[in-house]
Parts: C-alpha cells; structure tokens; sequence
DNA sequence: TGATTGTAAATTGTTAACAATCCGTTTGAC
DNA sequence: GTCAAACGGATTGTTAACAATTTACAATCA
C-alpha cells in the first residue's frame, strides 16, 4: 500500500493545506476579504504561489473566487444540500474501505494509531484547529489507501460542508467514534469500519 | 447554451473551457506532456494564465500534474471506481432534478430546447467534440439550475469519467435519450425526467 | 441633505525576465 | 563496451514590475 511520494511537496500544496486547515477549523470569517500581499508576506513568497494556492481552495469550495474582488471564505450549504454531501461522502468512504481494507499494512495501522495520539492530543489541549485536522486526516489516509483519485473529490466534498468545529462540546466521543475506527480496520473487518464510519459522520 | 451572469468570464474560464472541450472529445493524447509555451503561443497569452487553467483542469481530473514536470491527460478509471463515480453522479443529477424541476421557467426550457438542437446538428455533422460540449451542457446546465455549489462537485465527477465519446455509434440514442429528458423537465414530472436522465447515464 | 461624478489608493490581473529542475546526450574512466 | 558524471537545451517555478479594475472618499450640483 504505497501512498504518494510525501516528500516533494510543492509550495503550493504547503499554503493550501495550511490555509485549509485554518479556514475548516473557523479561524477565518467570511466577512473581510482574503488579501493575496498579506499572505505573500506572511509565507515569505511573492504572490504568484499565494494566487495558486487561493485558486485552487476555491475550486475546492473552501473559498469563493469573483473576478476582480479575490476570494472570500465560503458558506455552509443549505440543509437539503448539506445533507446530500453528507451521503456521498458516506458512499465514497464506504467504497474506499471496501477497496482497501484488505491491502492495508501493520504500517497503515501504526499510521492511523500515530493520527489518532495525534487526535486525543488535540482533544487534551482544546486545539480546535488540530483536531479538525486531525478527524479528517484519519478519513483522507483510508480514501487515498483507495484511490488518490478520489481523494480530491472526497476533498471537495468534505471542504464543502464547511463542518463546525467550534460547536463541538464532547471530545471524547470525537476519540472514542475514530477509536472504533481504528480497531474495526486494524481487524480487516469491513461491516464494521463501515458502520463506524457511517457512524462518524454525521 | 450559458446562463446569464456568466457572460463576464475571465480568461481563464475561457481558456478551460475550450481546453476541457477537447480532452473530454479525445482530441488529445496521453502520451504526449502538455507544454504550456505552445498553448500561450495558440492564446494570445502569457503562460501565467495558461498554468491557471492547467491547474484547475487537474484539479478537476481531467490532467493530472506532477511537481516540475508539467500536465498529462488523465487516464480513465479503474471499472470499480468509474461504477461509483457514475453512480455517484445520477444520485447528484437525481437531486438536482428534484431541486430545480419546480422552479425552472419557460425561458430555461428554451434553453435546454436550444442545447438540445445543437446538439442535433452535432450528431448529423459528426463532430465529436460538439456532441461531447452538448451532452455535457444539459446535465450541467439542470445541475447549475439547483446549485452552482453542486456543478463544480457534479463537473469533478464528470471529468473524471473520461467518457470516451469516440465509441459512440448510434447517434439517434443519444438525440432521442436528450429528447426524452426534455420532454419530462418540459411537462414538470420529476420521475419521468430523474428515469430518463439515469437511462442516459451509462 | 442626498445623489452623482471625479480622483486617488488599494487590489487583482498579466507579463517578461530570471532561477531551478528535468531529461537526453556526450564525454571519459575503467 | 559499460557505466556514471557532466554538460546543455528545454521546461517548469518564482519573482517583481506594470496594467487593468475595483473601492473609498471627497468635491460638486440639484
């Protein structure tokens, strides 16, 4: 179960992973527009690779592009809308771990063991930003396990949802729901991966 | 066959319009890399607009890029995964339907009725890369009719089915299978048109 | 006052030059 | 002859300057 050569990331994927992880985790109102010489500055490029990164969040859906005006953070989507992607990114993360649940490794459990410390961590310390990263980590290395092809699908879904973070009031069934997660793959025993999933995402 | 507000398109948008036209056509192969000096060369632009578009293309699935090695056409999808892409895409289309039927005027019939002749002419002068742009606006054009949120998700998808229109050997199927889902979106009936669309998407 | 136009600053869009990287070919040692 | 290092052209990545557009604000007029 190879993943994709990690070490060379580009610069772009740096900022736009990092932007992300900031606006998903509700750092960013969608008040103030998103200056590209303020990110310049503040990332220590010029602002070519910012626009790129900036381009690429809105095809995404994190941000929103106008021609002229920038990007400003996106929108939750309304509730019928909202709960279709909920049932497609269900479908998908079934599908994926169907795929892959019987080509994963003892590394891909020690990998998904190491992001779930990383989650409780998080959890311990209340940093929002971290466990929003966190949770969907662990969900992106089962999909990409499957297809990095779908992966930027799953991506745009899930970036979509906009998902609150900051309503969260009980950490410990966040660890406790990627827990059972962790043990229905780590045991290859798909129905129950997928229905701890299915039941994860809500 | 576009909808008013987007009658302000950057250059960019142009530029991945025509682009996508014609790999989703099969007007281009895989082996060769896409050099962006040719394609700003055939624009009239500097490559800065050229490497945006290449970007969002893959992004979108339709190219896919490697770190300082450029862009390739993407290769179709493994049968598992193009049978969850497309299933993927009627539950979508299925949605949108139901969305939109209700709320669409005679104007957008009219429009559809316009694509639909277009693409008639396409059939009868065998231009492939037509009959794929015609195919391909009816869908989005319903798509977009219920959420632009939705299109870009819908337009992920799609791409990445790489559909390979060249195989196409009964053009009346796909005229009489459009006219079908117009009819119905015509009288309003929401089953007939959500059957009609699943029986286009295979 | 309230609306409208004109102007300047701020911001995004585009370009061309330069830097870094890749890739095929040559060169040279063994 | 084989292999590997080095060279050079081609290509992508980044930068800074410039152009086009938007925005904020002041001046003008009814």
């Amino acid at each position: 179960m190879q993943l994709a050569e990690h070490s060379v990331r580009s610069m772009r994927e740096q900022i736009v992973d990092t932007l992300r992880a900031e606006v998903l985790a509700g750092a960013w109102t969608n008040h103030a527009p998103v200056r590209e010489q303020a990110l310049a500055e503040r990332f220590g490029v010029s602002r070519g690779p910012i626009r790129d990164a900036l381009q690429e969040l809105s095809r995404e859906g994190v941000l929103v592009y106008r021609p002229n005006k920038g990007v400003r953070v996106n929108t939750p989507p309304a509730e019928a809308e909202r709960q279709l992607l909920q049932a497609m990114r269900r479908e998908m993360e079934s599908f994926c771990l169907s795929q892959c649940i019987d080509q994963l490794t003892p590394t891909d459990d020690e990998q998904l063991a190491g992001i779930l410390a990383e989650l409780t961590r998080a959890c311990d310390s209340g940093d929002l930003s971290s466990i929003a990263d966190c949770d969907l980590a662990m969900h992106r290395y089962l999909v990409r396990s499957a297809s990095s092809e779908l992966e930027a699908i799953w991506q745009s879904i899930t970036s979509r949802l906009l998902m609150d973070y900051s309503r969260i009031d009980r950490f410990d069934q966040i660890i406790s729901e990627h827990e059972a997660i962790l043990e229905a793959v780590k045991q290859r025993d798909l129905k129950s991966a997928q229905q701890a999933i299915n039941a994860n995402i809500i």
